[in-house]
Formats: structure tokens, C-alpha cells, sequence
RNA sequence: CGCGGGGUAGAGCAGUUUGGUAGCUCGUCGGGCUCAUAACCCGGAGGUCGUGAGGUUCAAAUCCCACCCCCGCAA
């Protein structure tokens, strides 16, 4: 059976190497584009690239595999079936056709929940406790195809997108291993989605770490390390956009207006006053500067209780 | 040459506009107080002020020049 796997971040990587080290034959490794990154907008390679070439797997880049050239490329390879973890584009029919086998996708959602390009970092924003992989063939809509096998995991509650993704990562790749086992046992079955159970969540942009104080702080808490570390939550201040990279909600409540500073002491730490509760900023970077644990930010930018956040 | 901020004691900052041999908060070391403390009091150590035996000046952290490094935004 000849696969080619499809995927672009960190995601995927733990997927890829469990086709390889599983001894299926991997034709090539499709992924995005290097995109320039920092300041220099130096050139950098996906993870998946890096990890492919590294083990000697083929790399095709496209800009739009959907293009007559990404087709060609991919019909050339004969593949069985393609193998897609969070690869970035959306793949056509023409292109879906191309395999015997079809398409497999492993999405990082307890589907039809969390459709979508984001959904580790969705579930952390909205504050769920429970999340996992699903297996799943894909079809023309976007996650929407039948689903095949399952794994569940508890989500810690301070648990930030980095880490969950690691997990569901490696959890991922034992959920597409027994995929392509009960695949090749003729045991697959397939399950469609409940459409009525659906959700789906967009890209993530940046605006949508803007914490806004008005919230309770569980769900400004939640935001934080749903987005951490990208594209990140922050505090909207006079002096700018105060980043917020690690913090901790606690329920009591303040009596102070929501933005304004609760405390900023070594015993309680930095807070923020919030809607229902507060939210301790364990680590920020403010404007300009570099990320900073909130105590060593309070020694050169003292805050004083019951004002609006200095910097 | 995309825009901007910054490199001052172990950490975070002030001081630079109006040049005159460096200050704050914390940490650290020693001592004291206390049933006790992340509390408080007293005392000490610790800085080539990014680099250039650069320029200007009686005098440069501060003004001028060159270079290195870091960070934010935008992509």
C-alpha cells in the first residue's frame, strides 16, 4: 500500500513517523510551502518537512495542490491512499479521486464537534474538560466526512494548546495506526456525523486573544492558554496590548471595576479585576519588551491596587 | 533598506531632552527584632553604563559616528 501523507505542523509529525517506523511505504510527504518567519523573514521550513527529510521521505511543496501541477505531481506517485493530519489546505475532488483508497484524515476533535482548522485550541477557549482524535475519511466539505475510530483524553485544567497538542499528537498517531490496521483487516467501519451535533470553529486570527475583563476570569483563563502560544491573549491597556502568557483564575471576587488592578503584591501575585473573579497574570511581555514572570515585571513597573494597569 | 522599542549591579527598571565620576525595587551576604513570617530594622558586597585604548569636550551613561545583539508590530 502506497501512502502519501499530507500535513504541515508539529501535529503531524508524531503521525507521519508512526506510518514510517509501522513500515508502511510512505511515496511522499506533502506539505505547505516554507514561509518566511520573524523579523528577517528568514525562509523556514514546516515540521513536517524538516521531519521527512530527515527520514529520507520525498517532500513536495504546493502553494495550491488543488493546481493542475499539485495533481500531476500526486497522480505520478500512484498512490493507494493519502494519509492528511492539519495540512493546511483544503483538498479538491479531482484531488480526492486520485487515490484507490481514498483520503484519511486525523482531526484533533471528538467530531462532529470542533470542525475546523483549530479545535485543541477551541476546546481550551471554551473551557471543555474532555477532547480527543478522530479518524475520519475525508470528503469534499471541511471535516465533515464519515468517521472511523476514536480516542478520548481528559483535559488538565491548566493545560495550554502547546501541550495539549503534543498529547493529541501522539495520541493521534495510535488512532491512525489502527485505522490503516482495520483497514487493511477489512474491519473498518464507517460512521457518519451527526450533523445536528455539528460545530464548527474558524481560523484563528489575532484579535481573538483580546481578553476583555468584563468576562469572567475562568474564561479569560481558558482564552489565555487556549491561544498560548499562538496567537496569544492579551490585555488592551493605556500603553498598548499587554500580552498575557500564563495565567490562573481565581473566583474570588475583587469589588473592583473590571480591567482595573486587584492586587500586585508578592503574596497574591499580579491581578486583574474581572467580570466574576480574578485573573492572576503569572507571565506577560509588555509592548516592546521581552516575556517577563509578573514579579519581575513589578519591580520596574510598579502597579498600585485599584488602578487602571500602568506601563 | 517595511515601522518602532531597547541594551545601566544577579533580575526588572530610572537617569540621557537641560554633559559634571550612577539611583530605585528585588535578590544576595552579615547582623538585629520576633512564638513566627514571602514581615520589619541596620549594615555590606556587587556596575568596563552593548562594542569601538572612535569623535567633540576641562568633563560623556548623557552629544556625534560606526558596528554587534535583543524585542514588539507588520508580513
Amino acid at each position: 500500500m502506497r501512502i502519501v501523507f499530507m500535513g504541515t505542523p508539529e501535529f503531524a509529525v508524531p503521525s507521519l513517523r508512526a506510518l514510517l517506523d509501522g513500515g508502511y511505504e510512505v511515496a511522499a510527504a506533502v506539505t505547505q510551502p516554507d514561509r518566511p518567519v520573524g523579523r528577517k523573514g528568514k525562509l523556514t521550513p514546516p515540521p513536517v518537512k524538516v521531519f521527512a527529510q530527515s527520514r529520507g521521505v520525498p517532500v513536495l511543496q504546493f502553494e495550491r495542490i488543488r493546481r493542475p501541477e499539485g495533481r500531476t505531481a500526486l497522480e505520478a506517485l500512484q498512490p493507494d491512499l493519502f494519509v492528511t493530519a492539519a495540512f493546511g489546505q483544503i483538498l479538491s475532488q479531482k484531488v480526492l479521486d486520485i487515490p484507490r483508497l481514498g483520503t484519511i484524515n486525523v482531526h484533533a476533535s471528538l467530531l462532529p464537534a470542533y470542525r475546523g482548522s483549530a479545535p485543541i485550541n477551541w476546546c481550551l477557549v471554551n473551557g471543555e474538560t474532555r477532547t480527543g482524535v478522530t479518524t475520519m475519511m475525508t470528503d469534499i466539505g471541511i471535516d465533515t466526512g464519515d468517521m472511523l475510530l476514536r480516542d478520548e483524553i481528559e483535559i488538565g485544567p491548566e493545560e495550554n494548546a502547546e501541550t495539549l497538542t503534543c498529547r493529541l499528537a501522539e495520541l493521534g498517531a495510535g488512532t491512525l495506526l489502527r485505522t490503516l490496521r482495520a483497514l487493511a483487516d477489512g474491519t473498518l467501519t464507517r460512521t457518519p456525523q451527526d450533523e445536528s451535533a455539528a460545530s464548527y470553529y474558524p481560523m484563528l486570527r489575532k484579535e481573538m486573544g483580546r481578553l476583555d475583563p468584563a468576562l469572567p476570569a475562568r474564561a479569560l483563563h481558558d482564552r489565555v492558554r487556549g491561544l498560548y502560544p499562538w496567537p496569544g491573549a492579551y490585555l488592551e491597556t493605556a500603553g498598548g496590548a499587554l500580552k498575557v502568557l500564563f495565567s490562573r483564575a481565581h473566583d474570588e471576587d475583587s469589588g473592583l471595576a473590571p480591567g482595573l488592578v486587584a492586587s500586585a503584591d508578592k503574596a497574591r501575585g499580579l491581578r486583574i479585576a474581572c467580570g466574576a473573579g480574578t485573573l492572576e497574570i503569572l507571565e506577560l511581555q509588555a509592548p516592546g519588551g521581552k516575556r517577563l514572570p509578573a514579579d519581575a515585571f513589578l519591580r520596574g513597573h510598579p502597579q498600585t491596587p485599584g488602578a487602571p494597569f500602568a506601563l
